[in-house]
DNA sequence: AACTCCACCAACCGCAGCTAT
DNA sequence: TATAGCTGCGGTTGGTGGAGT
């Protein structure tokens, strides 16, 4: 079947944007506002894509942008989320407020992995390196993630670290939750400490018991699919793409922290008012 | 001065997810 | 339920400028 182009590519200019693009742009959406992105170049007597001139927005001329240098703090917030997030660079933007996801991916791929490599950390799989490769050429031990319903997450702050294991165990299931976690070597610190408005902790059970145990309740059929937001466990309200399918009830009767009540990944979804960022800063793009 | 190499980053492309019909 | 359209995301590319030879 295919889908139609987003714009007729014959009548769109590519590359560079000019200074007199660039204004008009910004007027019209100073104008109009952001949105409609199919219909605004048209609209603004621009010979660009919608995506086009979305990506220019986001990218370059919103005017909420930090521009310059990256923070040894961001830096080493960009590494911790990384591990936690992966390449979810939307979600590790909406962290680091006046960044784009764009910025960071260069910059992740620029400066951050070489960093982490002379630091002997795998920048994939934030393990040091030697274990990295160890662990592929060898079977997975016990607490390896070996099936799709293990979930390993791995945190790291510091270039010498001793590694331990932690698993979670589900009471009448066979999968369990392996945590590989860096424990620094000289400095006691807690990554909490050295990072106040980076919220690590995680409550995470298994999606489909939490499926199960809520009875579905208001998402509809069990195989509608989750937004990731949901899938995070970003489900107590507005964050939650899907929300109107599930959300509002099943956040609604999440209270308190244990692993039956669902997922606080990263500590969003109760965080909004008390932390840095409210979980719209997830949504600034 | 001329050339090559490399790092940086803006922009593009393809795809997935969501929404409307 | 199927289909089409739109938006957003992540991987990749290509242009540019600085450093090195």
């Amino acid at each position: 079947m295919g889908r139609s182009p987003c714009c007729e590519k014959a009548h769109t200019n590519k590359g560079a944007w000019t200074k007199e693009e660039d204004e008009r742009l910004i007027a019209y959406i100073k104008a109009h506002g952001e949105g409609c992105w199919r219909s605004l170049p048209k609209a603004a007597g621009l010979l660009r894509c919608g995506k086009s001139c979305r990506l220019r927005w986001i990218n370059y001329l919103r005017p909420d942008l930090k521009r310059g240098n990256f923070t040894e703090e961001e830096d080493e917030l960009i590494i911790k989320l990384h591990s936690l997030l992966g390449n979810k660079w939307s979600l590790i933007a909406g962290r680091l407020p006046g960044r784009t996801d764009n910025e960071i991916k260069n910059y992740w791929n620029t400066h951050i992995r070489r960093k982490l490599i002379n630091r002997g950390i795998d920048p994939t799989t934030h393990r040091p390196i030697q274990e990295s490769s160890a662990s592929q050429d060898s079977k997975p031990t016990q607490l390896e993630p070996v099936t799709s319903n293990t979930i390993n997450i791995s945190f790291t702050s510091a270039p010498k670290v001793e590694t331990f294991h932690e698993s979670i165990s589900f009471p009448g299931k066979s999968e369990k939750i392996s945590m590989l976690t860096f424990k620094e070597e000289k400095d006691e610190c807690p990554v909490e400490e050295k990072f106040p408005d980076l919220n690590l902790e995680l409550r995470i059970s298994l999606p489909d018991d939490v499926d199960r145990r809520q009875g579905l309740v208001g998402h509809g059929k069990s195989t509608t699919p989750r937004c990731f937001k949901c899938s995070l466990g970003m489900i107590n309200g507005m964050e939650c793409r899907c929300g109107r399918m599930r959300c509002d009830v099943v956040g609604g009767s999440s209270k308190g922290s244990d692993l039956s009540k669902g997922f606080d990944f990263l500590g969003l979804a109760k965080k909004e008012t008390t932390s840095l960022l409210g979980f719209r800063s997830l949504e600034m793009k």
